[in-house]
DNA sequence: CGAACAAATCGAATCGATTCGATACTATGG
DNA sequence: CCATAGTATCGAATCGATTCGATTTGTTCG
C-alpha cells in the first residue's frame, strides 16, 4: 500500500529514505550535504532516490523549515512591459541579479498595484528591491516592515529607515551643465523626465515642478539651475527616443526662440532630441549641442557619440543585491551615493557664431 | 514570557488567536475568509492580529500546506541583461504576466544556466514557461518533469510532450519575400538570428544551416527559400539594432555584389540595415528594399515605417499563461500556432531600373 | 581488555499554517 | 419540551523537510 502510494503520489524524502533503509534525516543530510554521511549510505540514498524518481527535498518545505526562501523580490512601479523599456532599469536590475548571487536567489517581479493573490503584501521572499519611489510605495513599504523583510529603494526615498542607493543627480548635471557654458552657450533648455505619475507631457512650470514626485527629475534640474538660473523646457512623457523627439521637435522648430544647447536627462531623450534636430535640418552639434544623462548605449544612435553624464546603473543593482545580502547576514549597511562620470562625446560643441 | 517571546519574535497565527481568545482553524478560517466564522469573531481576530503587529498568514507555510506556492517561472536562456534587450521577448513577458492574472501569481526570472542556489530545479514555482529554446533546456525539462511542474515552451521545442506557443515562421516569411518578389525583386539576401548558442556572426553557409539550434532563425530562412530558393546573406550576432547595421554594411558595401532588398529576421535587425544603407549613400526604399519581422515598434526608427511581419508577441505571452493556468486546473490545453500579420510600410518598393 | 572518543545514524520536535471531521450551541418546528 | 437542522468553533492530523541532542557503532590508546 505505502509502495503504491509513493508510486502514483510524488515520493517525500521519507519515501526515499524508507527505501533506502535509512531515517529521514540521514537522507536530509545526504542531500543537503551538512553533516556526517558515510559514503556509502549517500549513494544508497541517491539510488533510492532514482528509483523512485525522487526530484529533491521541496522548496515549499525547504523554506518553511529553514525561514528563508532564496527569492528576493522587486518591486516595480509599473507594469512589466513598461518597466523594461528603460535601459537603465534592465541594467539596475541585471546588477541586482549579480549582488545576490551569494544567496543563490531568484528574482521575483513585483509591482505595487497590489491585484493579485501574490501581491508584495504576501510573497514569500527574503528581501526586496524597491525600483524608482511611486506614491503608494508608503503602503507597500508599511508591510514590508511589518513582515521584517529587509529593503533597499534604488533612486527613491522609502522611509527614514529604509537604505537608499542613489547617484548624485544634482551635481552630476551641473558638471554638465558647466560643460555647456565652458563651450560658450548660454542659451540652453531642458528636456527633463516625466514630473508626476501621470507622466504628464508639456512645458516645465513653477507650478508643476512645486508638484514633482519625481525626486530624480527635480534633483538634475537643480542641477541645471546652479549653471543656468534660468532654465526653462520641458517635460517629456516617459523616457524613451519618440518622447525626445517631440521634446526636441517642440524645443527646436522655432528659430526665434530656438537654444544652441539642449540638456537631455536621459541617453533616450538624447537621442529623440537628436532625430528631431536633423528631421529639422539641423547639424548636431554645429547647430545644436546636446548633453544626454545615463550613459547607456543607445542602440541606432550610430555614429553619434552622446556627450553625457556616465552613471553606474549596474553598480547601482548590485549595490542594492549586495546591501539585502549584507542585511540577511545580520548586518546593518549604509546607503550608497555613487557618482556619474561626464564623458565628452561629439554632440556637444560650441555654439554657432 | 509567551508574550515577551510573541513581541519579540513575529507572532504567528497561533499567537493571534491565543490573544483574540479562539482557536487556530478559527483564526485561520477567518483570514482565509472560507468557512462560517461570525462577525464578531472575525473583528476580534483582526484586532489580535493588529495589536500584534501581525502581517498575516506566512506565505512559505501557505504553500508547503496549500502545496501551491503562487509563484510563475520564466526560464530565460541567458542572462537578464541579453534577455530584455529583445523587445519580443518583453512583450512575451508582459502577455504571460497578463495571462496568469487568474491565478495572482508573481512571475520568477530563472536561467537555465544552473548556477546559484535556486534554480530551475528547485524553484518554488507552480509553473514554468520557457522562452527561447537553448541547448541545455533538456535537461532543465527533465528536472521539471520530474516534479511534476507544468511547462509550456515558447517558440521552441522542448518535448514532445510539451505544449508549444508559436507563430508561423515559415509562412509569414513567405509572404513578406512574396511581396518583394512580386515587386519585382531577385537579388535578394537575408539577415538573420543567431543560429547557434554562441551566435556567431558571419555569412549563411550551408554547413552553419545544418548546425542549426535555433528553430525560429532555420524556420523563417525556410519560408524565404520557397520564393528564393538560392536566397543567401548573413547571421547577427543578436538581435539589435547595431547587429543590423553591421549585417547591412557587409551585405550592401559592395556595389557589385548589392541586393536589391533585404530581408531581416527582426524588426531591430531592419532597422539596423536601414542605418546602414544611409551611412552608405543609399537610399531606403529607392536604392535598397527592406523588410522586417516581429512589428515592434522600433524607437527612433521615424520617419520609417517598416514593411515587416506583426506577430503578436504579446498574445503569445497571454496565450502561454493561459494554457498554464488551464494545466494548473488539472485540463489539458493544446498548444498554439500564431499567425503573423503583413504590414506594408514604406521600406519596401520596387527595385530601380 | 576496558575506557574514552569520534563518526555515523536515528528520534522527535519544529517551522506556520490549512482542513476535515467532530462537537457544542442556538434556533426552529412539531 | 424534545427532536432536528444548521451554524460557529475547536482538535488533531498533515504538508515535507531540517536540526539538535541522543544513541549506536567502531577505533584507538593506556
Amino acid at each position: 500500500m505505502t509502495d503504491a502510494a509513493a508510486a502514483h503520489a510524488r515520493p517525500t524524502l521519507a519515501d526515499v529514505a524508507a527505501r533506502a533503509g535509512v531515517s529521514a534525516s540521514t537522507a536530509s543530510l545526504a542531500f543537503s550535504g551538512s553533516g556526517p554521511v558515510s559514503e556509502a549510505t549517500r549513494e544508497r540514498v541517491f539510488a533510492a532516490a532514482k528509483a523512485l524518481d525522487y526530484a529533491g527535498p521541496d522548496p515549499r518545505a525547504q523554506s518553511l523549515r529553514r525561514g528563508r526562501s532564496g527569492i528576493v523580490g522587486v518591486v516595480l512601479e509599473e507594469r512589466v512591459r513598461a518597466a523594461f523599456l528603460d535601459p537603465v532599469k534592465i541594467q539596475v536590475l541585471d546588477g541586482i541579479s549579480e549582488g545576490i548571487v551569494p544567496l543563490g536567489a531568484g528574482l521575483l517581479l513585483l509591482t505595487d498595484t497590489g491585484e493579485g493573490a501574490v501581491s508584495v503584501a504576501n510573497a514569500p521572499v527574503d528581501a526586496v528591491a524597491l525600483i524608482g519611489c511611486s506614491p503608494r510605495l508608503a503602503h507597500t513599504v508599511a508591510q514590508l516592515r511589518l513582515r521584517g523583510i529587509p529593503m533597499v529603494a534604488i533612486e527613491g526615498h522609502a522611509g527614514d529607515d529604509i537604505i537608499e542607493i542613489s547617484i548624485d543627480n544634482e551635481d552630476a548635471t551641473r558638471r554638465g551643465a558647466e560643460h555647456l557654458r565652458e563651450l560658450g552657450h548660454s542659451r540652453v533648455a531642458l528636456v527633463t523626465l516625466p514630473l508626476d505619475p501621470e507622466r504628464t507631457r508639456g512645458p516645465l512650470t513653477p507650478e508643476r515642478e512645486d508638484e514633482s514626485t519625481s525626486a530624480t527629475t527635480s534633483e538634475r534640474i537643480a542641477g541645471a539651475r546652479i549653471v543656468f538660473p534660468g532654465i526653462g523646457g520641458v517635460t517629456a512623457g516617459a523616457s524613451d527616443v519618440e518622447e525626445g523627439r517631440l521634446a526636441g521637435l517642440a524645443l527646436l522648430a522655432d528659430p526665434e526662440t530656438r537654444p544652441t544647447a539642449v540638456i537631455a536627462q536621459s541617453d533616450l531623450l538624447a537621442a529623440g532630441v537628436i532625430r528631431a534636430a536633423e528631421e529639422l535640418g539641423l547639424a548636431v552639434p554645429a547647430d545644436v549641442s546636446v548633453l544626454g544623462f545615463d550613459g547607456v548605449r543607445v542602440d541606432g544612435l550610430a555614429p553619434y557619440d552622446l556627450t553625457t553624464l556616465v552613471q553606474p546603473s549596474a553598480a547601482k543593482g548590485r549595490a542594492a543585491g549586495e546591501a539585502l545580502v549584507q542585511m540577511l547576514a545580520g548586518e546593518h549597511p549604509e546607503g550608497t551615493c555613487f557618482s556619474s562620470v561626464f564623458h565628452r562625446g561629439n554632440t556637444t560643441a560650441p555654439p554657432a557664431r
